[in-house]
RNA sequence: GCCCCUAUAGUUCAGAGGCCAAGAAUGCUGCCCUUUCAAGGCAGUGACCCGAGUUCGAAUCUCGGUAGGGGCGCCA
């Protein structure tokens, strides 16, 4: 009791200097941390209140003197500083990376997000990639190679490392088999009007039950030249609780399709394209990836992905999820944008009034200002809504340093 | 229709049951500095979405509202 006593005294100083006069309640309640019984509240109550009242019989400056004494005593708050931890770190680091597509170049909202992985390999060491997704040969812009590696360069310097998705087709199929063979992908002829049916009622399509030998064998067809035609066919995973699943985004979702539009960088090498979810998956598990931090807008695609890791008895990843930036008065869409500057509404992509980094950067911004902007926002779940000119004065003090 | 997420100053973040009569950055206002502007220094300003519940005690836990966002593609 002793102890309490001084302890009791302490914390009553304190709440005396910040607030100018103590009070009972914040001092008990600190007291609970220190040791005090619930049980002896009522028995102590009259002891604190006669080391209350001496206290504020005090003035200012012999209460400072007394404190300076006892400061010792009371413990500090702990506030976070920095970067949050990540849990399930090892000794050799963190391997991340982040995903942006083909389509166009970087903006602010890409930053944003690529920053905030960066950060955390280089905190805790690691491998960070910068892996362009290019499985859609539809919706590539062919420049978008360059400058993506050419801002990543910037943005991260050395330690990022490009990784293209379309130099990795096979090992796309590779894994396709393999799902196959485990019974966990079928090859589904059903038109999207069908399945979408099925989905909302519920009902498995008849493609579900074929066979493991006739799912490889139609996946043959896929592949071959004179098999199934564009848009006949789509591999589909074979969700855990199938299309009953309660969450209509987990019914069955597909993995790969064919797509004979030919691609920028591949050509006509290729007929079936994988889709983002076995793409994502097969490459975060080959390239061992620790932790993910994407888009909240991600989250059923991360538990879809987490399917096809269970499937093949790979440990899932540590997710992370960032809410949504959301600017009132800007247009980040890179497809629009990309139309308004053919359309001669911009002069590039470096058009000052655009909110792309190759605008940005030779406007004078240096990267250690989407670095800080990164690193203030943190792995905050919540969206964000904000305007153009609020987001620019945050932007300009980090750029300020 | 069904699933999921979020809610603290103007803005962005801190806060994991009591040391929170809520902290930081930025903004805004004023002062100092500077020939001026910028930068810098100092001070002021300003918030727990609403309602119940649990508890001696709730920004924090639970439930219910409300609001915002996302997903249910042969897009990513």
């Amino acid at each position: 009791m002793k102890n309490l006593d001084k302890k009791a005294k302490a914390y009553a100083l304190k709440n005396a200097l910040s607030h100018g006069k103590a009070m009972q309640g914040p001092v008990i309640s600190s007291l609970f941390n220190e040791g005090l019984k619930k049980s002896d509240v009522r028995k102590y109550a009259k002891k604190i209140s006669e080391i209350i009242k001496e206290v504020n019989s005090l003035s200012t400056e012999e209460q400072k003197k007394e404190f300076e004494k006892l400061e010792k005593e009371v413990s500090e708050r702990k506030v976070r500083e920095g970067l949050q931890e990540l849990p399930e770190v090892k000794k050799s680091g963190v391997v991340m990376r982040f995903a942006p597509s083909a389509s166009g170049p970087f903006h602010i909202g890409h930053a944003a997000t690529a920053c905030i992985s960066f950060l955390y390999v280089k905190k805790y060491g690691g491998k960070f990639y910068v892996r362009i997704e290019d499985t859609n040969p539809e919706n590539i812009y062919g420049k978008a190679y360059k400058m993506i590696e050419q801002e990543s360069k910037w943005l991260f310097g050395k330690i990022a490392e490009i990784v293209i998705q379309s130099d990795r087709i096979n090992l796309y199929y590779k894994y396709a088999e393999k799902l196959i063979k485990k019974n966990s992908a079928y090859v589904c002829t059903c038109s999207g009007d069908d399945f979408r049916n099925f989905v909302s009622k519920k009902k498995d399509c008849p493609c579900r039950s074929l066979s493991v030998k006739e799912n490889l064998e139609r996946w043959k067809k896929m592949l071959d030249k004179k098999g199934f035609k564009e848009g006949e066919v789509v591999l589909r995973f074979k969700s855990f609780e199938g299309m009953k699943h309660k969450n209509p985004a987990m019914r069955d979702f597909p993995l790969a399709r064919i797509n004979l539009t030919k691609h920028i960088r591949q050509g006509a090498k290729y007929r079936v394209w994988p889709l983002m979810n076995l793409a994502v998956a097969v490459d975060d598990i080959e390239m061992k990836m620790t932790h993910i931090i994407r888009g909240k807008d991600h989250r059923d695609n991360a538990k879809r992905q987490k399917m096809i890791y269970d499937v093949l008895g790979k440990k899932f990843p540590w997710n992370g999820f960032l809410g949504r930036i959301k600017f009132k008065d800007l247009e980040l869409s890179t497809t629009k944008i990309r139309k308004a500057i053919e359309e001669g509404k911009y002069s590039g992509w470096d058009d000052k009034r655009l909110p792309t980094l190759a605008s940005l950067k030779t406007q004078g911004y240096k990267p250690s200002a989407f670095l800080k902007f990164a690193e203030q926002v943190g792995l905050s779940e919540s969206d964000k809504v904000i305007d153009r000119a609020e987001y620019f004065k945050l932007l300009d003090s980090f750029n300020r340093e």
